[in-house]
DNA sequence: AGTGCAGTTGACTTT
DNA sequence: TAAAGTCAACTGCAC
């Protein structure tokens, strides 16, 4: 009996998916049985930076692929265990046993997991068939190569869903043998004929029971958090056509116009129910018909650079795993307390990620972000920053907090991120953001400020964005400490702070050579992006200027690569 | 009409 | 997708 099993881990869909394709030619070759399976697995989801609202979303996409994988006659079944477990049981089934996956790029935990599996399979017989996922290059030796891999990967043709029906049917004998190795409470809900559909999954006492143990202090799943399922991605592409995404390069700054006009599909991809190259493909179509409207072009450019740039960030961890916990530029270290948290810092920690820092624009993105599970890219880096820079604290510490929040969470694109964000990369420029100009420069009107932080709507616009500028009169009428609270630093002074105690460690003389090397390994090579010498003036001053720039250019220059940084699609 | 000057703008540099 | 600083050109206005 041969059964070939298709793993799915972020990689949620029926089309674009290589190794369900390989696993039904396989299959079709040998007349072996397909299983697709969605593994629950105690480790993972026990790691901090999942939250209930990542498995609420995956089970959602999980039920509308397993229902339709079900409808064309694959079946399909969620498992409980750890990964070398369940593989163990469902080969004891006396099977001759293929895996099939993507490869994933995610946590240390899941890159441990894949380890331990892969050395499972090879001394328990059994072939494990890895695919690339997206542009993601494993064991990446030059990065100067990697932009040309992006276009070779994204330009050829998505694949369609594969046609299940000239497969075998898993017999009773396969089943029953499943049964038996997997124990009825390991097999939930397989999509077959005379066995429960998965619609009741997430409210299942078996995952109610496994969520108990795993995340047993984390917060429920977020109510008004975006849904699950490949079907929604695609509205969202569509309304992103039709009108929604029209001002998207223009609107995706500020909080307020950002919500509508950005693509909103990021948790899709972090959840793989729609592949990048597919994304691409959508955008290539959509400018294929002919595009009149300037601005609606401009969007779609600017789309299309995020696909490529969110494939360039998860190569950052895929090339050095090690991210996830340490700096990319190890002079770094030591400079802000990794350790075990002080008092105070403690305290500052709790602050910000309870939404109570006394910074209306700081603790409004965050109740957005705690509310959605989404807020727009630079009100996230401002988030980053503030916690880096004006509260001094380390990204370690902060990073899992975005991580439960991030509905859309992506390992590849949140640590490099974090990083990048806190300075501590050395080959990107430091930007600490002023949360009180973002405020007047995003939310001119105070009315985000006053959506979120409903303690502050009664003041007059002009002092929703820094309350202790208003004057006494103001503070008077009702805003006082127990309402909203005073900011806990000086954020002028705090951020001057933070700017000399990063560029002290960045002027050191040893930083540069240290830099060219993460830049050797990470750096954006994008042509456009980079090198691009500044065009001619005319006047005298201005062409020796211009003149003493280009001869900079043939060193290092630090601030022209990645010069564009984004945690998610937007 | 031309000059001086404070204030503004924009390009570019520094941190 | 930073923010602050520098510098030169420009502007509006008073005289």
């Amino acid at each position: 009996m041969k059964l070939a099993v298709v793993w799915f881990k972020r990689d949620l869909r029926l089309s674009d998916h290589a190794p369900l394709t390989q696993a039904v030619q396989w299959a079709q070759s040998v007349g072996a049985t397909v299983l697709g399976a969605y593994l629950l697995e105690p480790s993972q989801l026990a790691h901090r930076d999942m939250a209930r609202q990542h498995l609420g979303f995956a089970l959602e996409t999980w039920v509308s692929l397993s229902n339709e994988a079900g409808a064309l006659g694959l079946p399909c079944s969620v498992l409980h265990g750890e990964a070398v477990d369940v593989f163990s049981r469902l080969k004891s089934a006396g099977t001759e046993m293929r895996i099939y996956s993507h490869e994933e790029t995610g946590h240390w935990e899941s890159f441990q997991r894949d380890i331990a599996v892969r050395r499972w399979c090879d001394t328990h017989a059994v072939q494990w068939i890895e695919s690339p996922n997206n542009a993601v290059v494993r064991r990446l030796s030059d990065r100067d190569r990697w932009s040309a891999i992006w276009a070779q990967r994204m330009q050829s043709e998505p694949l369609p869903v594969p046609v299940f029906a000239a497969l075998p049917r898993p017999s009773a004998e396969l089943m029953r043998l499943l049964h038996q190795a997997l124990d009825a409470q390991w097999l939930t809900h397989i999509n077959m004929p005379g066995i429960p559909s998965s619609c009741e999954l997430a409210d299942s006492r078996q995952l109610q029971t496994l969520l108990a143990n795993c995340m047993p202090d984390a917060p429920a799943d977020k109510l008004s958090r975006q849904r699950g399922g490949h079907k929604l991605a695609w509205d969202l592409l569509h309304s992103f056509a039709n009108g929604r995404g029209r001002e998207y390069r223009s609107a995706m700054s500020s909080p307020i116009t950002a919500e509508s006009a950005c693509s909103r599909i990021s948790p899709h991809l972090a959840i793989g129910s729609i592949s990048i190259r597919q994304a691409a493909h959508w955008v290539w179509a959509q400018r294929a018909a002919g595009i009149e409207d300037a601005q609606w072009r401009a969007s779609l450019k600017s789309f299309e650079s995020r696909l490529h740039w969110h494939c360039h960030f998860i190569q950052k961890l895929e090339s050095e795993p090690q991210l996830e916990w340490r700096n990319a530029h190890r002079l770094y270290d030591g400079l802000r307390n990794e350790g075990e948290l002080t008092p105070q810092e403690s305290e500052r920690l709790q602050a910000w990620a309870q939404a109570r820092t006394g910074v209306p624009m700081i603790d409004a993105c965050m109740r957005m972000l705690q509310t959605s599970g989404w807020v727009n890219f630079r009100m996230r880096a401002m988030l980053v920053s503030f916690a880096s820079y004006h509260l001094w604290l380390h990204w370690t510490h902060t990073a899992p907090v975005l991580a439960r929040h991030f509905l859309d969470y992506e390992p590849g694109i949140h640590y490099p991120q974090f990083q990048m964000q806190s300075g501590v990369t050395g080959i990107n420029t430091i930007r600490i953001y002023n949360p009180v100009k973002q405020a007047l420069d995003q939310d001119p009107d105070g009315e985000f400020i006053a959506r979120w932080i409903p303690e502050l709507a009664h003041l007059p616009p002009a002092h929703r964005a820094a309350p202790w500028l208003a004057g006494a009169d103001l503070l008077g009428q009702g805003l006082s400490g127990d309402q909203y609270p005073k900011p806990i630093v000086d954020v002028e002074q705090a951020g001057r702070d933070a700017r000399d105690r990063v560029w002290a460690v960045r002027k050191k003389p040893e930083s540069r050579s240290v830099a060219a090397a993460v830049y050797e390994k990470h750096g954006s090579r994008n042509p456009q992006r980079e090198g691009r010498p500044a065009p001619a003036k005319s006047a005298a001053g201005k062409a020796s200027r211009g003149k003493r720039k280009a001869s900079l250019q043939g060193e290092l220059d630090f601030s022209a690569p990645e010069q564009m940084d984004l945690f998610s699609d937007e």
